[in-house]
RNA sequence: GGCCCAGUGGCUCAGUUGGUUAGAGCGCCGCCCUGUCACGGCGGAGGUCGAGAGUUCGAGUCUCUUCUGGGUCGCCA
């Protein structure tokens, strides 16, 4: 039965005592990590968001009375001790933060009793995901997990006040917002007073945050949710937080700058990491080109080369047609891995294959310097030599080779890079690696939509010397846009945004948006631009992917508190449900079986 | 929507070429133990192998379907 915690107020966390604390008496509070009985001798762990303390209840020390109620105790029982702090007689246990000291208890309340736990609460759980999910509440108990949502707190916590230092001021903006079908998915929302009408959830505060700049705010920030109804992946959920920011009166090296030292700032208190600023800066050309991604793991090299011009005369068709069709020829070097068995060989083909290749060629120069090779056959002696030469190549080095499109071949190069670095182990999580990709295309040609799409948002502004290109060769405009890259994480964006009308209706029509379309999506925002906006420009971090990387976690679920699985539902409500008639009813909502 | 991986007591796993009562560790329950901290000792309970169908004399083990979770491609301005 529980005991009320009346008459006790509780002095410290758990692991917040220490040998200074020798001699006091002191009430803790929390749940009960282990007990181990020696028979008459009881050792009870309590643990708290802080950590462990050890609790001994010795006869002579404390009445029998509470020996017995301390035996009965079981693991997550929630506990009150009021007790000595003391220097250990027994043996001092190193790995505890607080294996000095121990508490001699005077009481012990049992406040709230529990049922074993469906999986223990520890650190390093083994238990799956499902299983911790379901009983989310549980595993948010474990030390690891306690951890990551107290960093994420404290970032959270450090870009308020650096941003307010900055003249930042944070501003909600709604949630109830309306739809706009450029992008993502929305999530809807029905209205029920205006049936058959939608409010969507925002995918992010863009349109409100440059309103704010046109109404005078300046600086602004927000710790913002976000909603995208999209597949899920380990670094992506259906709602997630972003730290929003927009500025006026600034170009892209003044929020660059800005961001810089934000960064720094949470990466020296939280983690003790000095942050080298200026952070590297590369063009999203350069990144593409260098490797084969727009948002580049510079944490170790495996540099894509090309390699068209050495091999453009070659006598293997598929190099020729690929340049032919004004496609590229391009490698990377695994160092020291030319004694790959073939079956790994053939894996990493068909790993190729997955991202739009149609085949990977390969030379495996063997220790002596020969070299086996998938397509040596349609190459000259003197060509094969050329282009290990090109690649720099060494004896036991394992040259790949995509030809086709330039897409793709950053696409496959770029992915083998990171696959590649992941099975030689060279991606250290302690090692951080910041770089900023800048001038990003504006447009990029969809397929699908037989058109233009808008690389970042219809918002952003184009280069200044690449604007007369709008019209003739809009593939080539580079965006004043720029993404902060960690460790092959493009862990935030952002752009400065266009506030020409002129511009803007440039960008619409390039896009293929009617004047009407343009008016009835972003009517507001085009006439709130007639009357006096400033130049302003911002970034958006996604909160969860920085706190993610900081805590060295492989998924953004491990740093949110109630993530959704990969079906967008919730394992503990079991959210969505299915709802009444009556609340169909009332939005006017039919159910189509 | 596609592809890949996993699903055996509360948890984590093992289960040979399909063959008698499905094993282990941890946890749990009981008894014992005064310095443990992965406590220890003795004893015990607990699963029909995600679900369904099929092949077979016989299936955890093979086939198909399905459900659940994970990874990934597409998608994510």
């Amino acid at each position: 039965m529980a005991e009320s915690m009346q008459g006790l107020k509780r002095t410290h966390r758990c692991a917040e005592l220490s040998v200074a604390n020798t001699g006091e008496t002191v009430t803790i509070m929390g749940w009960v990590q282990k007990n181990r009985n020696k028979g008459g001798l009881v050792f009870v762990d309590v643990r708290d968001r802080s950590g462990i303390i050890q609790a001994v209840f010795e006869e002579g020390k404390t009445d029998a009375e509470l020996i017995e109620k301390a035996a009965r105790l079981r693991a997550e029982f929630v506990v009150a001790i009021v007790g000595r702090v003391e220097k250990r007689s027994g043996a001092v246990n190193q790995n505890l933060a607080t294996g000095e000291i121990e508490i001699i208890p005077e009481q012990l309340r049992i406040l709230s009793e529990s049922e074993t736990p469906p999986f223990p609460i520890e650190e390093n759980s083994k238990t799956k995901e499902e299983v911790r999910l379901k009983y989310r509440y549980l595993d948010l108990r474990r030390p690891d997990l306690q951890r990551n949502m107290m960093m994420r707190s404290q970032v959270a916590t450090l870009t308020r006040q650096f941003l307010a230092e900055e003249g930042f001021l944070e501003i909600e903006t709604p949630v109830l917002i309306g739809s706009t079908p450029e992008g993502a998915r929305d999530y809807l929302v029905p209205s029920r007073i205006h049936q058959g009408h939608f409010y969507a959830l925002p995918q992010s505060p863009q349109l409100f945050k440059q309103l704010l700049m046109c109404s005078g705010y300046d600086r602004y920030f927000q710790i913002a949710r976000c909603f995208r109804d999209e597949d899920l992946r380990a670094d992506r959920q259906p709602e997630f937080t972003q730290i929003d920011m927009e500025l006026s009166f600034v170009d892209v090296d003044d929020v660059i700058d800005v961001n810089e030292r934000l960064l720094a700032k949470i990466f020296k208190e939280v983690l003790g990491v000095e942050v080298q600023l200026p952070i590297p800066r590369m063009t999203w050309r350069e990144a593409m080109d260098r490797y084969g991604s727009d948002k580049p793991d510079i944490r170790f090299g495996m540099e894509l080369c090309d390699v068209t011009e050495v091999v453009k005369d070659c006598g293997f068709a598929v190099f020729k047609g690929a340049i032919e069709n004004g496609g590229s020829v391009r490698g990377i070097n695994a160092k020291g891995q030319g004694s790959m068995p073939r079956k790994k060989i053939d894996k990493l083909v068909s790993f190729a294959k997955d991202y739009g290749a149609k085949g990977l060629a390969y030379i495996a120069v063997q220790e002596d310097g020969t070299a086996k090779s998938s397509f040596a056959k349609f190459m000259t002696e003197e060509e094969t030599a050329a282009l290990i030469q090109a690649m720099d190549g060494e004896n036991g080095d394992l040259l790949l080779f995509a030809a086709d499109q330039n897409k793709v071949v950053w696409d496959v190069l770029g992915a083998l890079r990171l696959e590649l670095a992941r099975q030689m182990e060279l991606l250290d999580k302690n090692d951080y690696r910041f770089l900023w990709v800048t001038e990003f295309p504006l447009l990029e040609w969809s397929e699908e939509q037989n058109r233009y799409t808008a690389m970042h948002h219809p918002f952003t502004m184009p280069m200044e010397e690449d604007l007369e290109l709008i019209d003739s060769e809009p593939g080539k405009v580079r965006a004043k846009a720029y993404d902060i890259v960690l460790n092959g994480n493009e862990i935030g964006g952002g752009s400065v945004r266009i506030f020409n009308p002129e511009i803007q209706n440039k960008m619409f029509e390039v896009l293929g948006f009617t004047p009407e379309q343009a008016k009835e999506q972003f009517g507001f925002l085009l006439t709130a631009f007639k009357y006096g906006v400033p130049p302003h420009a911002g970034l958006a971090y996604g909160l969860d992917r920085l706190v993610m990387l900081m805590a060295k976690e492989d998924s953004i679920r491990d740093v949110i508190a109630f993530p959704k699985v990969k079906d967008a539902s919730d394992l503990m409500t079991e959210a969505p449900t299915p709802v009444d008639q009556k609340q169909l009813d009332e939005l006017g909502l039919k159910i189509i079986e």
